[in-house]
DNA sequence: TTATTAAAAACAAACGTTTACATATTTATT
DNA sequence: AATAAATATGTAAACGTTTGTTTTTAATAA
């Protein structure tokens, strides 16, 4: 039925070991027979067993990916980025969709590790603490990309969100708001926290005093976006929104829009992902361009290292940004 | 160091065949067995290595998915109704995204057989001869998600795109509109077929000539949207543009008002994806609301049918979509 | 009781590789 | 030419499960 490395090595009048040697590359193969037994791995057209090769090996050049939610274009952006560098290396990777919800994530950690993945990254979620035991407590190397999770010392890959976020509040403080409202969108809890400091950071910087209300919470998607000023038209003057999610900074422009909200002047908009939606935005959003592709490729290349066991000089990569302030800010 | 089932045997004073079938739930244990082998699992913190299990079952619990683009809000919304319809029957799924490269689409499927998926999930991509010839070789159920490959006579799941934009073009037809163009996006190129043909038909059926002009081709992203112009203001008049990618039809959008051109009057929109995007546009866009998540799903479903070797009573499977008329025509 | 059958558990052989270790062959050294 | 060293190949034991077959134990019938 299925070929076997024992019929290669029947054919090829060599023992299984030479065959695997060739298979593997080991260099202590006469070329003659390498030569001969790859002959006969075309001509039966033979394919090893990755599964049978893990379980002798303990290794399955796969990789384990959890994500809150692929169809998210943030994600699905990083996620390509992670994938592509994989490939380059030959891994396959596995994807896990968690939803932000602490118990899948667990479950799927759970299940990647009984799979024997070579190693797993994290993209955003929650990362409580029985999951962090868990990490700990396996020895598969893991990476986070795009949640800094400083506390569980666990190699990251990032931008300085809060750097970002200070700068361009103190960009629009400078040139006249008051009142900057950031809207939470359940993106990872701590990368919000870190925006959410660097806005209080910029808000003591320039002698404002900061209320609760300016921070808000939406869902991800467009209607919420939308929906926002249903609830903060009642709140006193905002100046600026900045948001997490660029589908709902599209909601914000058209919610604002409809009410007769005019941009920059009325109300400025900031958005701090970096989708492909910017560019897609009437008027265009001044945003923080965070290279989700290279953070997802960053990520996946530092988890090769340490499933290599090459040396890493920085588990913590803080990869550069640029604000890119468009109309939608004065 | 790792517990094996030869562990959790020892300490339960059974054998290893025992625990095996208490892991499965195999009935042939007496309850009292049942119970002290699941407290030593627990006590041990036993986790079966699922990769010894697919070499002794030869079931991985793993499906494939060959996908062009995860990053392409398209693809990751049937990825998602995939993936959860996976999650909820035990499978995980790996990704591989192509690019739409036939050498890469091969070259995923046959490291997926090497990997020993016990299915696999096509999403669009191009399905040459040669890969087909792969697919019938192995034994490995293939479903087909967004590409109708009806020559390859493997299971699919679709919307009827013939008669989608047969009814649409009839009813632009109707209204007045004479030159209704479209523009290929580089998605799946059975699934254009059927649109151009669905196109054709309804020039036949409304005693219009059709032309070659008709049939325009772009990339799938925002920019080339916009250019479309550049190359189209020559060309006689359109009346209507119809779209592959929602995110081409958001360029064609802003590169029309940026001329001057506006909606419905001068020139009509109808895109043909149905991501979050079409919830994003100004004007509304006339679209056909395709089940995206549940293509996915339903696709997903299909599969675990083959790989239980359930009955199936229509391996080719045609959802319902609806049009959804909005201002971008008349 | 004893014989018969059914249920529960154990035994041992797969599954298809990799990889120490042992052995055979070739090449280099004196 | 003999010996040592290096290279090439073979042998067999893992890797951690599942599963068909056999044995033991328990339940039922005569």
């Amino acid at each position: 039925m299925t070929v076997t490395i024992y019929d290669v090595a029947r054919e090829a009048k060599v023992s299984m070991a030479t065959v695997s040697r060739v298979l593997n590359g080991n260099p202590n193969v006469k070329p003659e027979t390498r030569k001969k037994v790859k002959e006969v791995i075309k001509r039966l057209n033979y394919r090893p067993n990755a599964v049978a090769r893990g379980l002798a090996s303990k290794k399955t050049t796969t990789v384990g990916v959890i994500i809150p939610d692929i169809s998210n274009l943030y994600y699905s952006s990083l996620a390509r980025g992670l994938d592509d560098i994989a490939e380059m290396y030959n891994y396959q990777t596995i994807i896990a969709n968690t939803d932000n919800d602490p118990v899948k994530e667990r479950n799927s950690f759970l299940n990647l590790i009984s799979k024997q993945v070579d190693g797993i990254v994290f993209l955003g979620g929650t990362l409580n603490d029985e999951t962090i035991e868990d990490i700990k407590g396996s020895n598969v190397p893991v990476v986070i990309c795009g949640t800094s999770e400083k506390d569980a010392n666990l190699p990251s890959v990032n931008i300085d969100y809060f750097k970002a976020i200070k700068e361009i509040s103190n960009h629009l403080f400078e040139s006249g708001a008051k009142n900057i409202f950031f809207i939470k969108a359940l993106y990872s809890q701590q990368l919000e926290r870190h925006i959410e400091d660097g806005l209080k950071e910029a808000y003591k910087e320039n002698n404002l005093p900061f209320k609760e209300e300016y921070i808000q919470e939406v869902a991800t998607h467009y209607q919420a976006g939308r929906d926002v000023f249903d609830r903060l038209i009642d709140e006193e003057n905002i100046d600026v929104l900045i948001t997490m999610s660029d589908e709902a900074a599209v909601g914000m422009l058209h919610g604002a829009m409809d009410r007769g909200i005019s941009f920059p002047n009325k109300l400025q908009l900031v958005s701090c992902s970096n989708t492909h939606l910017v560019h897609m935005m009437r008027p265009p959003v001044t945003s923080i361009a965070i290279p989700l592709y290279d953070i997802g490729a960053v990520g996946m290349r530092l988890l090769t290292k340490y499933m290599k066991d090459e040396p890493v000089d920085e588990p913590n990569v803080i990869l550069p940004y640029i604000i890119e302030y468009r109309s939608s800010t004065k």
